[in-house]
Formats: C-alpha cells, sequence, structure tokens
DNA sequence: TAGATTGTTAATCGATTAACAATC
DNA sequence: TAGATTGTTAATCGATTAACAATC
C-alpha cells in the first residue's frame, strides 16, 4: 500500500484512461502489449507510460511487454474497482436524473442507494426502483445505511450545505456537480465535474484555432 | 491576439475557474480584488495569479489591485463568452437530455439549435422547444444551419461516426461525453467530460486517503 | 543465444514559486 | 510622498523524455 503514496495527480489522472484502453484491449482479446503499442493507441510516450506503471511496481517482462489481462486487473485494484461502492444521489434534476439512470456505473460496482430532493413534485417519484426522499431524510437515511460516495447535484448555492451533511455523517468521497469549490477536511475526497468550465475550454481552444 | 498563442494547458485549464469566481465577486458587488485576496478565495498562490493574467496582458495596477469587473470582462473575451453559438446535441438519452435541459448554458450564450437520436421512440418528443430528430438528418440540418458546436451524447461504439459527421460538415468543437477518444483533425477542438473516469479518479483519491 | 522490451537513471523541459524593481 | 501591489525576471521544483543496462 505504501508504493501508492507521493503518486502525483498527473499520474492519477491518466490511470483511468489507461483502465479503459485496458478494457478495450480485453474485449478484442488482445493478450499482450508493449509500451510502444499502447502509445500508439492511447497517445502518451511509451517512456511516460513505463514510469506511470512502475510507480506501482513492475508490471511487465522484458522482453515480452506486458499482458493485457495481468495489467488491467492490477490497474483496477489500484484504482479500487475491485470494491463495491454505495453512492447517493442529492438533487433529482436533469443531472441528478441522469446519473441515477446511466446505467454504466451500476456495471463498475457502484450502487446507488438513495436519491433526495426538495422539490415536492419530485419526492415519492421513482428512479429506478429508488423513491425519491426528501432533503431532510438525509441525516436519518446517512446513520442507517452505509454510504461510500455522495453525488451532489443541486444548485451552486445549497451544495456546501449538502457537503457539510455528508462529512458530518462521515461519508469520504464527494462527487461534485454543483459550480463552486468546495471546503471539506482534508481525508475527505472531492471529484468535481464542472460541465461549464468544461464547454468555457471548448470555446476558448475554438476560438485559439481561429485565431491561427 | 497573437498573445493567445503558446499559452499552456495548465493555464488554459484554470481560467474558467478564475471566470466563476469573478462573476461571484461581481455578484456581490466587491470592485476590487489583489492578487492575494483572490488567492486566499481561489486556492492558487498569489505568484501564479499574476502570472496567468500576464499571458494574456497588463489588467491590473500596481498598488491597487484589479479591477474585478474589468478583469472578469476581459477574462470572458480571453475565453469567448462575449460571442454566441450555436450548438446541437446528439443523442437524446439520458445525459443528452440532462444537457438539453440545462439551462445556465443558454444564459451564458450557447443555443441549442437540434437534437437528433435514432430512437424511433424519441424522435419527434419535443425538448424546450425542439423536436428530437433522426439522426440521419444530421447531414441535411448541418447543410441549412450554422451549428459552432457539436455535443456527442451516444455510446462509445458509434460517437467517432458522429464526429465524422460533424467534422465532414465544418464543425470546428466537439464536446464529447462518449467514453472514447475521438480522432479528428488538429483544427478541430475536443473537450471530452468522461464520467467514469472522473469517478474512478475519486475512488483512487478516497482508497489513497484510508491507506494513509 | 539473439532480439526485444522492460525498469530505471539521467537529461531535458516546462510549470510554479520567490523575489524585487517598477509604479500607481 | 509612502505604502501597496503589480509585472516580470530569476530560482526552484516537478514532470516528461531520452537513454541504456538488465533480463526475459
Amino acid at each position: 500500500m505504501d508504493k501508492k503514496r507521493d503518486i502525483s495527480m498527473a499520474v492519477i489522472k491518466r490511470l483511468p484512461k489507461y483502465y479503459r484502453h485496458l478494457a478495450e484491449l480485453l474485449r478484442n482479446d488482445v493478450d499482450r502489449i508493449s509500451s510502444k503499442e499502447l502509445s500508439d493507441k492511447i497517445g502518451f510516450t511509451a517512456s511516460q507510460i513505463r514510469q506511470d506503471f512502475n510507480c506501482f511496481g513492475g508490471f511487465g517482462q522484458q522482453g515480452y511487454g506486458y499482458n493485457v489481462k495481468e495489467l488491467y486487473n492490477e490497474i483496477g485494484k489500484i484504482l479500487g474497482t475491485d470494491k463495491e461502492y454505495n453512492t447517493i444521489i442529492v438533487g433529482a434534476g436533469n443531472i441528478g436524473q441522469a446519473i441515477a439512470n446511466y446505467s454504466r456505473f451500476e456495471k463498475v460496482g457502484f450502487n446507488l442507494k438513495g436519491i433526495f430532493d426538495t422539490n415536492p413534485k419530485l419526492i415519492g417519484v421513482r428512479i429506478k426502483d429508488i423513491e425519491i426522499e426528501d432533503v431532510d431524510n438525509i441525516d436519518a437515511f446517512l446513520s442507517k445505511n452505509s454510504v461510500d460516495i455522495g453525488i451532489i447535484c443541486v444548485p451552486a448555492n445549497t451544495a456546501q450545505k449538502i457537503a457539510d451533511l455528508f462529512v458530518s455523517n462521515g461519508i469520504k468521497g464527494i462527487w461534485n456537480f454543483a459550480p463552486v469549490d468546495l471546503d471539506v477536511p482534508e481525508d475527505v475526497s472531492v471529484e468535481n465535474v464542472h460541465l461549464l468550465e468544461s464547454m468555457l475550454t471548448l470555446v476558448y481552444l475554438m476560438n485559439e484555432q481561429k485565431a491561427k
């Protein structure tokens, strides 16, 4: 486990992409791959790929390359996909509902346990066999159920309040879709999906291209 | 315009965050801010903030700091929010519908002009006064309408086909939600939102914390 | 064994931070 | 003017790339 320490964020952000490409190779029945071949496919340099993998120990074999299945499993373990995670969604608007219905997550071990909203029109509605509950019930729900990840899909002005609620109930992972930077203790991990910022990045890149 | 050249991706990715924080300051009627104060709020170092802004020219005033309104407008211009953009969404599933209904985009100048899907049950359905059309109509639609940004919300296996369709019709910006790396000419910009990868990053960070 | 490719060290490159002169 | 804070150069830090010995 100690190996995991001091891994740079640059490496961490590349891991899921390796994982995705290896899953694809696996589906295509590819047994082995060299860092050079993976480089051609994924776009990182072969040197970087070898450096990245060696942060976690040597998965390859000189003269041969990497065994796809083994590498896929190793990276899965590093990422934590060998475990299951219980999640709840707070905010059952457009994004919240889309995430709730997004079936790819279940397949990878994310189990949605609850959906919450403040809107009386939504409370009681069922999404995927889960009845949307009042946000006021979150505290009680979390004291009875073990939840690993809280997903925030509420507007910016209430997001911090929800995050505080998560933190006070011992949730250690927050997936945040609200356009704010959440303030949480350092042992709580936050991953943001800032859609408008992503769109603005695209617009910048387009205008930059046009100027060339 | 030449100033824009050679701006590193690290800087570009920070611009939307500056823009969001400045919008908030503006809403709170803050007139001026120093790099030090902005640093406390946004989390980047004061030095980095000044470096970033100076990539585009000096927006500040010695001894005073930055005028919030002016800085907000300047960054808006750099990002391209002073213009409007026509968009279409291909794939009217969970994510596609959520994006279509996400009202924050309209406010910032993104105008949704069309939604396309292959599912006969969805074709003809109206979302926000826009009737979902058959994907087969995209070509004809694009030859008649000026579209700046194509949004891909289809499954992985058809995403590249849609991207090709966009490219052949002169679209220069693609916002991609499909879990694939699209292959496009270099004058076409792609911004990815890879939800599963974002979630896996969160899971890694949580497990790393636990190991400490 | 010979060839191929890793694991790993060293060199380079780029991004961040520190420092301070310029100046409002 | 004195104080404050930028703009900018120099120093540091970290990440990527190159090179090659180890070894399958």
